[in-house]
DNA sequence: GATAGAGTGTTTTGTGGCTAACAGACAGCG
DNA sequence: CGCTGTCTGTTAGCCACAAAACACTCTATC
């Protein structure tokens, strides 16, 4: 999606007038909940945080993504109110365009459409997978899973495996396993005495052949 | 989808020879939890359970399709093994056609492509209401919650409010909230008590304005 | 109309993980 | 260099809920 938009993006920018491209500093919003947006945001570069706050003041991480991804208003008119809050963790590029723009972007690329499709049931999946491990899986077990995750996706070779280059507070990391911040640091820490990874403030490394270990044992 | 299917059958299954229709009864499986899918089902009627069982034999329930709404194997051969399984409830009438031919379609329809898009969004938009209640929410609420929404969708206005005409055993239930059976149980009764719903054994009948006031008021 | 099977109602017991609360460690800033 | 705010580590108490187990009530079927 985002090569698409790269490649053609002149010509892109006179056939649909909304196309913007932006930067955004770590921490800034590219919306929050319970905005009015009729965007749709097609993520160039960085990482992005997707997360809903409960009205008891949990907050709950949805998802995180990174280039290429799609978020956005996707229902127009219907459901302007965004459910959920997007937030740059670090320095993000972007492009941005109304959803009417999209709409017929789509229309006229069947391969564009198609690819965006996948995509999303792509997002569903994961989405039902979280939720399954959620329900039967312990803390755990949990945040082994989500690291091996983070690692497939944000992680880069080091010497004892994947480092991570997002910077994540322990309070992030519970948030997107739904747990308290209490037992991800317990569990953590247990982890590490383990030889499983190794981190400090703001770095994680991840041993993956022991956690894959430690999954797959269990 | 159905409707543009339903108008258009003569035509279509002559453009794209895999369309078939189908009629399964209670109980069968469309397809099940690990099976070799290539295909696109498109309901045409009835309700059809999205299910997945676990290692540890819990069964997760993921959504509950009724007409118009798609399933099976988007991704093509890049996944083709089935997360879950799709079961009948009740009699249910179905298209079925192959991912490439389902995807050619789509090519040609760029209306029909922005339909299936929009409503794949929506099934992720629930599912991502569903984790949040499940994190944040006690089994009472989320069980009051589910039953509003089974109201809105599968209910029938009746004397007291919406009558279910769908047949869901205690154990379904818990299956799609996350939750034990016996704390359902005792949950529901506690219900019945308070007026606020009915039930027999085959036949929930669910008083929305008490069910509303619960919700909101906790 | 006896028997099996599926579904329901209820209790008991055990525990995972949340909440709250606090103390140490580190970074940034005036 | 001390102060403030953010992050981490750890503990104690508590409770919602799962698991297991069992009796009871329908329905179906032969």
């Amino acid at each position: 999606m985002d090569i698409f938009l790269e490649n053609n993006i002149d010509q892109l920018k006179r056939d649909y007038p909304s196309i913007h491209e932006g930067v955004m500093t770590n921490k800034a919003f590219l919306y929050r909940q319970g905005d009015l947006c009729g965007n749709i945001i097609c993520i160039k570069s960085g990482i992005v945080k997707l997360s809903h706050l409960t009205a008891q003041g949990n907050e709950i991480a949805t998802a995180l993504l990174k280039q290429g991804d799609i978020t956005g208003n996707l229902d127009g008119l219907i459901h302007p109110l965004m459910e959920e809050s997007a937030q740059a963790i670090g320095s993000v590029g972007f492009y941005r365009m109304t959803h009417d723009d999209f709409k017929r972007l789509l229309s006229r690329h069947a391969e564009l459409a198609w690819h965006v499709l996948t995509a999303t049931q792509a997002r569903k999946q994961q989405l039902e997978r979280k939720l399954r491990t959620i329900l039967t899986q312990p803390v755990e077990m949990r945040l082994a899973t989500m690291l091996l995750e983070l690692a497939g996706t944000f992680g880069i070779r080091c010497s004892h495996g994947y480092a991570l280059e997002i910077h994540l507070t322990q309070q992030d990391v519970a948030d997107l396993i739904g747990a308290s911040r209490p037992v991800v640091s317990t569990v953590l820490n247990d982890f590490r005495s383990r030889g499983m990874l190794d981190y400090t403030r703001d770095q994680i490394c991840i041993h993956d052949a022991a956690l894959l270990d430690f999954c797959s044992a269990k």
